[in-house]
Order: C-alpha cells, then structure tokens, then sequence
DNA sequence: CGAATTCTGTAACGCTCGGCACAGATATGG
DNA sequence: CCATATCTGTGCCGAGCGTTACAGAATTCG
C-alpha cells in the first residue's frame, strides 16, 4: 500500500456523478464548482486527481466506455449480422430513452460536446464514435469473410448506416422522444439491411443491463 | 429608420459571421469577444440591436431558418412521398457536407448546443428541429388523404424517421464524412422507405421494449 | 517515535466572461 | 440651427471561470 493520507473518495463513484453533470451540460457547460459539487469533493482533490478538467473529462469517457464494454460485447457477439444490427440499434434505443438513473437521455458521445470553443473535445469524442464504428465494421468484414453476408455487401457502408442512425436516435431521444417512438424508428431503419443468408427473424427485445 | 444616426453595419451580414461562430463553437463556446470580432463591431452596437447573447443567438436562428426555407419548400413540393424522402435525405447530406462556406460541416441546429448550461438553448433548438418533423408530418398526412401513401403508413413515425437519418447525417458531417459517404447513408435509410402507391405494405410486430 | 508522503479544506489567484455607462458622432424634424 | 433621437467607440464593471498556494490532517516507513 502507498504511504500518506488515504483518498476520502472513490473514484469511480466520482466518475459516475461527473459523467451526469457533462452528459446534462455539455463540456463547457459544466463548471468546475457544479462538478465538484456533484462529486462531494474539493477542487484540490479533483485537481491532484485528474490534473484538469480535460483530464476529469477524458476520465469520464474511459469510465462511460467501460460500463458500455458488456453492450458493445453483446452486440458483436450476435450469430447473424441482421441480429447484430437488431441488437445494437434496438440496444441504443433502450439505453438512450433511459431515464432510470440520473442521466440525462441521450449519449454522452454526442451531448457533451459535438462543438465547443475547444477543438480537442469535439475531435476526442469524434474519435471515441469512430472506435465503435470501427468494431461494427470489423466484425461485419469477418462475417462478409466467412460468407455470413452477401459478397457485395459493403461492410464499411453498413457500420457507417448503423452509427448513423444510432446518432440520430439519440438525438431524437434527446430531444423528448418517448421509447416507443425510438423502437420504431430503430425498426424501419432495419427494414433497410440487407436479407443476407438467414431469414428468419426472431423478435425478441432485450434491454441492455 | 427616423431620426439618429444610422446603423453603421449590415444586420444580415453580421448575423451570418455570428452564425458561423455558434455553429463552430456552439452556444456557450462563442464567446461575445469571438462574436463582436467577427461581425466586424462593437458590443455596445451588438446589444443594442439584439438585447443580448441568447437574443443574438435567436435571431441567428430565424437568420438560418430564413436561409433554409427554399430547401424545405423544394422538398415538401415533391410530387410523391418517395421523392420527398428522397429530396430531404439527399438535401441534407448535400448540405451537411458542404464546406464550400465558411461554416463547418454539420448543422446548426445540432452542432450549436445539444447540451449546455442554460438549458432553454437546447429547448429552443429542439423546438425548431420539431417544427420541420411537423411539416414533413403534415405533409405526409395529406398525401396518405390523398392516397399517395399507403393507408397503414404511420405519417408520424415516417416523418420522425426522416428526422431521425437527418440528424445522424448531420452527426457524421461533424466527425468529418465525406459527401459520397453521406449520400450512401440517405441511399440505405431510402431503402426503408415504404414502396410508392401498391396496397401491400408490411408492418413489423413492434419491439416488446 | 519521528520523517516522509499523500490527501484535504480554506482561501485566494489571474483571467475572461457577458453586459453596460457614458460621451461623442451622425442622422432627422421643426 | 437647435432639439431630439439613434448609433458608435472607449473603457470599465461585478461575477464566475478554471486553477493553485498553503497549511493541516492522516497514513506508511525506518
């Protein structure tokens, strides 16, 4: 064990009342004094934490990946690709209407700063969407590999269609729209993807843990 | 325009380079200094003529939308709902792409603040945003009165849809989406789009979420 | 034990923010 | 040509921002 005073916080707890006050405002609408309020801590602790407020935040988008990692797991585990886009869009639609926790609805990739006087913070989670497109595309190569998609398929086209319309669903949940009204969007929008080799279609919703 | 001396800048003008600071910066990261600086005057001219930043902001608002209005009129005079859907998709991707201005990719009415600390801008600009869902909506009941739309269509869903793509086009633009990419995406989401006058239309079981 | 180390709370820093008083400049109307 | 009205530029305001200096409190190590 390290030597001194112990920390007085935890701080994945504090990540979490952090991430509500960025996800609600925005990046440069969360001020210092309102974070640290909402974390129950001192400005010093923050700062010997984090460093900054772009250390805090950059934390923040660590832990938000993380409690997303089981989803994103889930999702590219699907056994057909027609399920895989069933499963993240219908996936994103559940957790976008979410209002059972603090957070605002919504996705904290795009509310907390699609612009913003500092370049780097638009740039940073521009960069964190590319990831998750990223491994939507991958997994949709692999597939189009092993003859799980059709052959003239465009797996970087179909990543792009489903972060596409993920975005705009949560937009709209931003917005005020209900979790009725974002399923059926995530419905039609999946009447756009390709029949591919199953069809057979199962019509089971499940709500992302 | 009585007596006094005469405004000594172009009220137009000026809101289209403040436009192009929100849209860069978004509400909160435009700072009035950025602002002043680049409609070429003074605060004090400023908050004579506009009151403050959110009145400012506002009339940039009516500013874009004067703007736009061409671009919504083209498209709700479309002669069929297919060509509608086609016109808008395909509209926005065009001009989400384009950076032939100085504004930067995207849109404004996401880009300038989807979150932020005073919540009334995200209000306002949801606001507008559901005013277009609304006319398209509009637009779409009448055609199903008309018959050009299949009766079992949802003219409310159809309409959200188009939002829905609209806005996670407008996403993509933002995190730096080629013109081509964009206009793949309206391609797919069009294929969702229910077919042009036949009777048959298939409705999937809603999710169970 | 004392020394070293690490965290905490108080209080304040310099800076930029949005906004405005004021006086000079420039127009109109009598 | 004066009275009135409107706009412009200079300069400044209090508030709040992100950030930190400092000293005391709590722990481990020798």
């Amino acid at each position: 064990m390290r030597a001194g005073r112990p920390r007085g916080f935890c701080v994945d707890d504090a990540l979490d009342r952090a991430m509500t006050v960025f996800w609600r405002n925005g990046y440069e609408g969360a001020s210092m004094s309102e974070l640290t309020a909402a974390m129950g801590i001192n400005s010093p602790s923050l700062y010997a934490c984090f460093g900054n407020k772009e250390g805090l935040f950059r934390a923040v988008l660590e832990r938000y990946e993380e409690r997303r990692k089981t989803f994103m797991e889930n999702v590219l585990a699907a056994p057909d690709m027609h399920e895989l886009a069933r499963r993240y869009l219908h996936g994103v639609a559940d957790f976008a209407a979410d209002t059972s926790g603090k957070n605002p609805p919504g996705c904290l990739l795009l509310q907390s700063g699609l612009s913003c006087g500092e370049e780097t913070i638009p740039d940073e989670l521009a960069r964190h969407r590319g990831e998750k497109e990223k491994a939507l595309r991958a997994r949709l190569e692999d597939a189009r590999g092993k003859g799980e998609l059709s052959k003239d398929a465009d797996p970087a086209a179909l990543a792009r269609y489903l972060m596409t319309v993920s975005n705009g669903i949560c937009v709209q949940a931003a917005s005020g729209a209900s979790s009725t009204e974002l399923h059926d969007v995530a419905d039609m929008a999946l009447k756009a993807w390709p029949a591919g080799a199953p069809r057979k279609t199962k019509s089971r919703a499940k709500a992302s843990a």
